[in-house]
DNA sequence: TTTAAATTGAAATCCGTTTTCAAACGGATG
DNA sequence: CATCCGTTTGAAAACGGATTTCAATTTAAA
């Protein structure tokens, strides 16, 4: 989605809950949309504090909840005990490939697997909501060292 | 996997690694293999309690991570931010299904998905070691409430 | 037995997340 | 503008599950 796009549906957002837009707020969804996927709160607090000491971990943490909340970011879970959030795709949903190595992640989507998900679920009577798909191995990087 | 063929697994995990034979951790392996999949350190240490209120929980967890690295647990992450342990099957692998609303957690596996997954690892230079995939959805029982 | 090393359990600590609260701010109103 | 009230902020405290500490106990080898 576009940046532009992004903020004013943020911003729309936060007047439907009439919740007011503040410096900081706008500060950590630009930052938030310049800097890469999958950052952990931690993360954009540094990157944040680098440019504006005067923010705190806390209004990271609170704006990341409004951005999951408003439908512009998901929290992610990597299994390293640290949520991250990544900016929606709207429609498009993706899965990642983790190295186990470095730590790089990936992006990828494939509907043949969407679909077999699907018919699996509903061979057990379920209808399915959302799903979890992460593939942890190696990189090529990783591989041949 | 056979309970008298993990207890011996345990066993032989124990003795190679130098370790000791004691009371209670045949005890909670025992009480872990009798109780249902999926429990969180509180759910084993709060059963073993019942029957047993010298046990203290941190030898409960440090005997569910035993348990994983000798190979015959897992540790999962559903997402509720507690970790759980499954018994292995060995070389059975599964995935999970998670109703949103009542909890239920129901394994399944499907060797077509398993498949797609290597393929679109390698797509990306990738080798999986291991992977992830949660379905969370309506179970037939929530879907008609 | 005796002994050295491993184990135990209560309590303390860790560490990311979340909340508290007084001060600062946003923005509606006169 | 100036005022006012509800919202937001940031530092610090609280929280919650995981993990570690340490003195007392248990294991099993000698």
């Amino acid at each position: 989605m576009l940046k532009t796009r992004t903020k004013s549906k943020f911003k729309e957002f936060l007047l439907n809950q009439g919740l007011k837009s503040t410096q900081q707020r706008e500060l950590i969804l630009e930052e938030f949309l310049r800097a890469g996927s999958h950052l952990s709160t931690e993360d954009l607090y540094l990157r944040l504090r680098k440019k504006n000491p005067r923010i705190g971990y806390a209004t990271v943490h609170r704006t990341l909840k409004l951005f999951a909340e408003c439908g512009i970011a998901e929290q992610r879970h990597f299994g390293d005990g640290q949520a991250r959030y990544e900016a929606s795709d709207q429609d498009e949903h993706h899965d990642h490939l983790i190295c186990v190595t470095c730590g790089r992640i990936v992006e990828f989507e494939d509907p043949r697997i969407e679909q077999l998900q699907v018919e699996v679920a509903a061979e057990h009577g379920f209808s399915i909501e959302r799903h979890r798909l992460e593939l942890y191995g190696f990189c090529s990087d990783c591989r041949q060292a």
